[in-house]
DNA sequence: AGGTCGGTTGGAACCGCTTCCACATGCTCT
DNA sequence: AGAGCATGTGGAAGCGGTTCCAACCGACCT
């Protein structure tokens, strides 16, 4: 028969070999000061010998937090969410704080992991990333009284960290302008779900502000939305560079949809950038493979800023706690090679 | 002054409430039979009207089992990791377990992610990526009795998935092969450090077999080894390329790599893939982007078959549990754009 | 010598759940 | 009628920590 392994000492254990109380082990344990030093060697002694090692759920049900941070992320929808949670795990593997991944690709599961963490016990914080909450959950949150920050989503009741998306649309489309086109193209998201916010739609702003101050008329025809997908880009950048009047540039809101761009010029033999120019937006790191011209914003740095307002909250920095707390990354056009001036 | 809101109720506020014992309420929430429906009914109503929420603090504590699955990977160093944690993502939601992300980019972070699991209160299963855990934490894990599958990493203690390098390597040089090159290149990953396991190194092993079969000499200027990032890779390329007899194709280890060849190219105005044809592996969406040819292998599925094991695991199926149950996935070559006829 | 006082220490109570055991109830079966 | 038996139910014990309080100790005071 096989025998089973010991079950894992517990602090009581621990007590017993070192000839002490639970209450001793546990000051030794948390560092605390009132502990004589022969007795916290013993102590240490028999924690060692016993290879001994904390509850982590015990110790989450008695001290009511549980050393962890939700982040709750559309994961699957784009490469920049990912790059988001790095710069997240980056801050938080340096800290005492384990992250819990939970992405929502559909609405059920946004419901669910919402729920999830609103009682406050599975998380002492949460980032949301992308992702604006329901204001019923808004409620539900505060009511736990869970420290909670936004990344790349903006909403009164909690910090954030966005970027200025009107600016980039502007940056985008005042490249492009200051080349020499007048006929530029968006491509934008397609309109926002109840969830999302509307980061494509400031861009567009960004963009007819832009064309406007250049005394630019804005065309509805070169004006298109479509899921982020590069697919949907590419069918309707082929529609756009059918039109009789063809664009000269065209400005896509993120690059995923801008490479969807790419493949459609390069389906319909129009060369980039001789004669269509294209600017994404977000730089990921295809961007720097295939030298997509894009607006830059920092992604990572989204993550890492957002986790470190958070773990500032939990420290109980009620400064940056209270109100509609914002902080904005600069974002900044990274010429590459798919823009230049206009053909003729 | 503000009014704190009410702490969270508990059983025991609902069990008062509801005017019954707090052992009925756990039947309720836990759907046993043996509750009179009068009595379910006003249990449930407390529920409701207290907006009770059961902690899964004191759930775990009680139970033993933390409904949380431990996800330990190499985040940041490849897209591919993404994919596959993106596999486990999609079949863990489905499932009653959350996903705790450890990401291990560092030698000490790794240790501390293992030391974070091994007791085996944290999650009740572990899934590591890309990772191969160093002898005694195996033990640690076996005497914990944690659940544990490798996803791209082998070992005799665990179930794992997997593909085979080998024959990746094989079927990228026998396609270079079979258009007519000779002079065949190969750029793989540096000597792998004790967690990393050498899949890089049977790549060579496979590519090194079809030359042999082929007829074809290995000429070891032409097999070179470096960081998987595309900047170093590019580094080796440009060597290679200014080679005086410089190889016709090079096959890389990974799509990175083969993005810094592609580069390496276009810096040295060498076009592709009349003058040099290039052939990655993994297949990661960049390589469809950029038209590489590359040898494909499942990183979705490799991360979704691994959760769907585990899964299979903790609920007990002892038949794939035992011993070394190693599944493989299937490799090939997806042909694109960098491929073609060596020049003259 | 007796009283204070600060530093150590043991251990009970508690965190919020599950589970087991004892007990009550209303049947059926001799 | 009394034993036997499901069926429902209340509540204590236990999961493994933390924390608070009381007790103990020697040193130091008067």
């Amino acid at each position: 028969m096989e025998s089973l392994p010991p079950a894992p000492a517990t602090i009581s254990d621990v007590a017993a070999r070192a000839g002490v109380g639970v209450g001793t082990v546990s000051r030794v344990l948390n560092g605390r000061a009132n502990v004589r030093p022969l007795t916290r060697a013993r102590v240490l002694e028999a924690i060692d010998a016993l290879a001994y090692r904390p509850s982590s759920a015990a110790r989450s049900l008695s001290l009511r937090r549980t050393h962890v941070i939700g982040v709750v992320v559309p994961f699957f929808t784009s490469p920049s969410a990912v790059e988001r949670v790095r710069g997240i795990a980056s801050v938080l593997a340096r800290s005492q704080y384990d992250l819990m991944l939970f992405d929502v690709e559909s609405e059920d599961r946004r419901e669910h992991a919402f729920r999830l963490f609103d009682r406050g016990d599975r998380s002492d914080g949460l980032l949301l990333v992308s992702l604006v909450p329901p204001d019923d959950e808004v409620e539900r949150l505060q009511a736990a009284r869970l420290p909670c920050v936004l990344v790349d989503a903006p909403h009164p009741a909690f910090p954030s960290i966005v970027i200025d998306d009107v600016r980039g649309g502007e940056l985008a489309a005042a490249h492009l302008i200051g080349l020499g086109h007048r006929r530029i193209a968006f491509i934008g998201d397609k309109p926002p779900d109840p969830f999302r916010f509307a980061s494509s739609r400031d861009r567009t702003r960004g963009y007819e502000r832009a064309l406007a101050s250049a005394g630019i008329e804005v065309r509805p025809e070169y004006v298109r939305e479509g899921t982020q997908s590069h697919q949907v880009a590419r069918g309707i950048a082929i529609d756009l560079l059918r039109l009789p009047q063809r664009p000269t540039a065209v400005f896509a809101a993120s690059d995923a949809q801008a490479l969807g761009v790419l493949e459609a010029a390069r389906i319909l033999g129009i060369r980039v950038p001789e004669e269509l120019s294209v600017v994404g937006f977000d730089d990921v790191e295809v961007a720097a493979y295939t030298g997509l011209t894009t607006v830059r914003q920092p992604l990572y740095e989204s993550g890492s800023h957002g986790a470190e307002l958070l773990l500032r909250l939990l420290e109980g920095d009620a400064a940056s706690s209270g109100g509609p707390y914002v902080e904005q990354l600069p974002v900044e056009v990274v010429v590459r090679s798919t823009t230049g001036p206009p053909p003729g």
